[in-house]
RNA sequence: GCCGGAGUGCUCAAACUGGUAAAGAGGAUCGACUCAAAAUCGAUUGUCCUUCGGGACUUGUGGGUUCGACUCCCACCUCCGGCACCA
């Protein structure tokens, strides 16, 4: 079937009747000469603003999809992806605008570097070869792209300014060197930011990170925490799961931090609390295993040893262990205490291990009878709980007894702590806050431990600093010497870019490889000119990608990063498209980067994406595509068996593209099926009727008038299901009614003069309409019939006049349910609907001898009898 | 546990603002063409009952609102995604 034999094929042609002799739909032929055409001429290519050739008076639109990270040939998920954002593009350009669409690699990162290791191939010579694949197999879908825009983040021309970015970060401060404790991944031998550990394993290969504190680069985009999450608001249309789910990342909570004393060693320990309301109910005081004082605290108590082995047995627990969820509550007690500023009490601390060290200051204030795990501690070491909110109903039902509230609260909780939180709670216990709502209580004892210097209102943020240190050899380096005289100094930008150099081992050894290569890692000081050593870090690859959308717009600029004319006529990027994946990763750290290149003052752009795409994923008998799994579908394969058009009109068909979808090969041999009848048709169409023969105006009546009714039927439905709905599955349905359409009226069509132009115009609208989802075929039907290229076309336009008929299928119910169809006329007025509604047989025999009790009427759509 | 999203024929799905449930595709069955098969063109295809005119039922389950509910409200079940000792 995928590969006739001659015979098959002969026989084939001989039997295809009205078809020219000898034709039949081969994509492969079709595509290459339409891919051929556009490339000789370049008809994707766009230019600034500036350049001789371009066109100010169209709108500007920036169509982007996620750039690839190129190993070994495009899968599915990047055939949906640019199938995708490719209709879009079609589309925009034949609606008036002016389009950019370029296409880039992400290309340095692990996979490269790793293959390196095993077979020696340097990681530039694997990139570029599957670079090369990426390329070709672009080219074979016939993705609509300006190819002179095309770059890769490994091409020292782009890393150039990528350290050149680095460098204005540092300059801002926003890019600085800090020891931390931070996250090491054994297997890829390097740390990794927050981002990146997923439930305690790493992003990438899944293994176990290991804590360590190490010196490391990392950009400060917890300054822009607050902006990150309020600039939502500049978004036109993203999906709602993203947002949230870069919200919780971001984990914005308001409380306030309050200071606890400890007098043997004259420390304040300050902690972090969203509900300082219940500050009367701390009954203990936890700090974490990592906290630095917790050993000098326990120093010459009798617990010395106790908590030196929890520290120490802790730090050998895995995150992912710690974090286990049905694990027992576990501490132990320092032997100190601490002063609870509102009440004077003094506390018991403990060293457990369910404070992390991460969050807020590594030590809190425990209120058990609030607060799940507290509760859970206090339970295992016997401490007291203390309600100190109790629900308003009990509150008044105490009748001011605070001990008889408390215990009322007790039961009701029913071994539990009670963390409602609202202002339909009172204060118990709790001083000369006694009665207050909690929201009242927070803002009064936040205000009461302002006015004491104990404490104030506090934002407290999950969110992590980004750190961009890798100790990899296939990346970006840091463009930063050491000197010993000076310190850390940016290398100037006029020497950039700081070249990748050549080495020999690239094998991860916990240190970066690029530190073996001994004659560029030893430099002079930009500074005093003194002898220095070079930073042997690269960055994050995630770097790489952050700004990508921008040199886009001016790839090829020697001087500058880009051209500030040609960023700012671009710029926001309308429409992005990609996989969910990325929701917090790319798309919070590109949303970082152009809000802090816009306060450097080398941009002005807020929001890089307007308006962001997410595609669902593909998977294949209800599982993720793997290689492992031995399920995945190979999109050159299926391009070579029924041609690009159909892989990707199959892709845009199987669902909506936002949910994920089952592949199914029977699914795109329906579509190849669909596109071959087309193809069929515009031959027999060609051969059939005359050019030129125009509709010049539509019949009143008859076949000619109900297949261009359909046609702009069509027109419509496609339009408004491409934008803004993205339901490209219902606009390809659509088609495919039109063609359907034709086939059930053309023998009766032919010969008629208006019949013919009925014909003719259908099937050029049913191309035109195709083009966006299969071009090459689009643009071949079209060029046939017509003689026109498609692409330089308008999108067309539905003739109301067309889209209305004069009469509709009244639907006429009895008690809601359907009787019969009339036809009406479509002025009737009420009165005329009812009348008609009343005169059918089959609703007479449901309401003869039955009183109708209402009367229910919708123009231009149903009648409705109710009867008893 | 918390926050999202989704449950519709044999399968993928459609139904946009509360108004004909199942458009389109796949699969299946039948017919035309053929010596035959493939390809192609066409017909049928939610379930049950039927005196063949029709009738009853049907969108995860149970209830509600309405002349009318896949659509709105309440409760529950299942699946998918995200977050999760975040103080």
């Amino acid at each position: 079937m995928t590969s006739p034999g001659q015979d098959d094929a002969a026989q084939a042609e001989r039997g295809s009747g009205a078809e020219a002799e000898g034709e039949r739909y081969d994509p492969r032929e079709l595509e290459r000469r339409w891919q051929l055409i556009w490339e000789a001429e370049g008809t994707w290519e766009v230019s600034n603003p500036g350049a001789p050739e371009f066109d100010a008076s169209k709108p500007k639109n920036y169509v982007l999809e996620m750039l690839p990270y190129p190993s070994g040939e495009p899968h599915v998920g990047h055939l949906k992806t640019y199938s995708v954002g490719d209709a879009i593009a079609h589309f925009r350009r034949r609606r008036g605008f002016n389009v950019v669409h370029p296409m880039g690699y992400d290309a340095f990162g692990l996979p490269a570097e790793n293959n390196a290791i095993k077979t020696g191939e340097h990681p530039r010579e694997a990139t570029e070869k599957s670079i090369a694949v990426f390329r070709e197999q672009f080219k074979r879908w016939g993705i609509s792209l300006d190819w002179t825009r095309e770059l890769g983040t490994h091409e020292p021309a782009y890393y150039r300014w990528t350290q050149w970015i680095f460098l204005k970060l540092f300059e801002k401060g926003l890019a600085y060197r800090e020891e931390a404790p931070v996250q090491w991944c054994p297997v890829d031998a390097t740390v990794l930011a927050n981002e990146q550990v997923i439930d305690g394993h790493c992003e990438r290969c899944g293994s176990l990170v290991e804590q360590r504190r190490l010196e490391q680069w990392f950009f400060r985009i917890t300054d822009y925490a607050d902006r990150l999450l309020a600039d939502f608001d500049l978004l036109e249309s993203w999906p709602e799961n993203v947002i949230t789910m870069q919200r919780n990342w971001i984990g914005r909570s308001e409380g306030a931090e309050v200071v606890f004393r400890q007098d043997d060693l004259d420390l304040g320990f300050t902690v972090f609390t969203t509900r300082p309301d219940t500050l009367f109910g701390a009954t203990f005081f936890v700090m974490a295993p990592e906290h630095p004082d917790v050993l000098r605290l326990a120093e010459g108590t009798e617990h010395e040893q106790a908590v030196r082995d929890y520290v120490n047995e802790a730090a050998r627990t895995s995150t992912e262990d710690r974090a286990s969820e049905e694990r027992q509550k576990t501490g132990v007690p320092l032997g100190r205490e601490v002063t609870n500023p509102v009440n004077g009490e003094r506390i018991p601390m403990f060293v457990a291990d369910y404070v992390l060290m991460e969050y807020g200051t590594g030590a809190i204030m425990a209120v058990p009878a609030h607060d799940q795990r507290d509760f859970e501690f206090a339970k295992a070491f016997e401490l007291p709980v203390r309600y100190v909110v109790v629900p308003a109903a009990i509150y008044d039902g105490a009748g001011g007894d605070p001990a008889k509230a408390a215990e009322t609260a007790r039961e009701a909780a029913e071994g539990a702590a009670f963390v409602e939180h609202s202002d339909d709670e009172r204060l118990i216990d709790s001083g000369e806050f006694d009665g207050l709502n909690s929201p009242e209580a927070i803002e009064r004892i936040t205000a009461w431990l302002g006015e004491r210097d104990l404490g104030e209102a506090a934002v407290n943020y999950r969110l992590r600093d980004w750190l961009v240190s890798r100790q990899r050899y296939w990346g970006a380096p840091i463009p930063i010497v050491y000197c010993d005289q000076c310190g850390i100094v940016p290398v100037p930008t006029d020497q950039l870019p700081v070249l990748l150099p050549e080495i020999e081992d690239y094998a991860p050894s916990g240190r970066s490889p690029l530190a073996a290569a001994e004659d560029w890692v030893s430099t002079e000081c930009p500074n005093c000119g003194g002898s220095a050593r070079r930073e042997t870090d690269t960055m994050d690859t995630f770097v790489d990608s952050s700004w990508y959308f921008l040199r886009y717009l001016d790839p090829r600029n020697d001087e500058q990063a880009w051209g500030r004319d040609a960023v700012e006529y671009w710029m926001p990027v309308d429409q992005y498209i990609g996989g969910v994946e990325h929701a917090i990763l790319h798309l919070m750290y590109a949303r970082f980067f152009c809000k802090a290149l816009s306060d450097i003052g080398v941009l002005d752009a807020q929001e890089p994406f307007t308006n962001l795409f997410a595609q669902g994923m593909i998977t294949r008998d209800g599982a993720k595509m793997s290689k492992s799994k031995g399920n995945t579908v190979s999109p050159a394969e299926i391009v070579d068996r029924v041609g690009a058009d159909a892989a990707r009109t199959y892709i845009c068909f199987m669902g909506p593209p936002v949910k994920g979808g089952d592949w199914n090969d029977q699914g795109v041999e329906g579509v190849h099926h669909f596109l071959a009848r087309l193809w069929r048709l515009s031959r027999e169409v060609d051969e059939r009727t005359e050019p030129g023969a125009g509709p010049g105006g539509a019949p009143e009546h008859g076949p000619a008038r109900d297949l261009l009714a359909k046609a702009h039927w069509a027109i419509d439905k496609v339009t408004r299901d491409i934008e803004p709905r993205f339901q490209f599955n219902t606009a390809i349905a659509a088609v495919m009614e039109l063609v359907n359409e034709i086939y059930r009226l053309k023998d009766e069509l032919y010969g008629d003069p208006a019949g013919d132009a009925a014909v003719r115009f259908a099937t050029c609208t049913a191309a035109s309409l195709i083009f966006p989802f299969a071009p090459h075929l689009g643009s071949d039907v079209y060029e046939l019939l017509n003689g026109e290229r498609v692409w330089e076309q308008p999108w067309p336009e539905a003739d109301p006049g067309l889209l209305a008929s004069d009469t509709f299928p009244l639907v006429v119910q009895v008690n809601g349910k359907l009787r019969d169809r009339v036809e009406a006329g479509s002025g009737a007025s009420e009165q005329e609907l009812l009348e008609l509604a009343r005169a059918s047989d089959r609703v007479r025999a449901h309401i003869d001898g039955k009183q109708v009790v209402k009367e229910i009427v919708v123009p231009g759509k149903l009648v409705n009898l109710v009867v008893r």
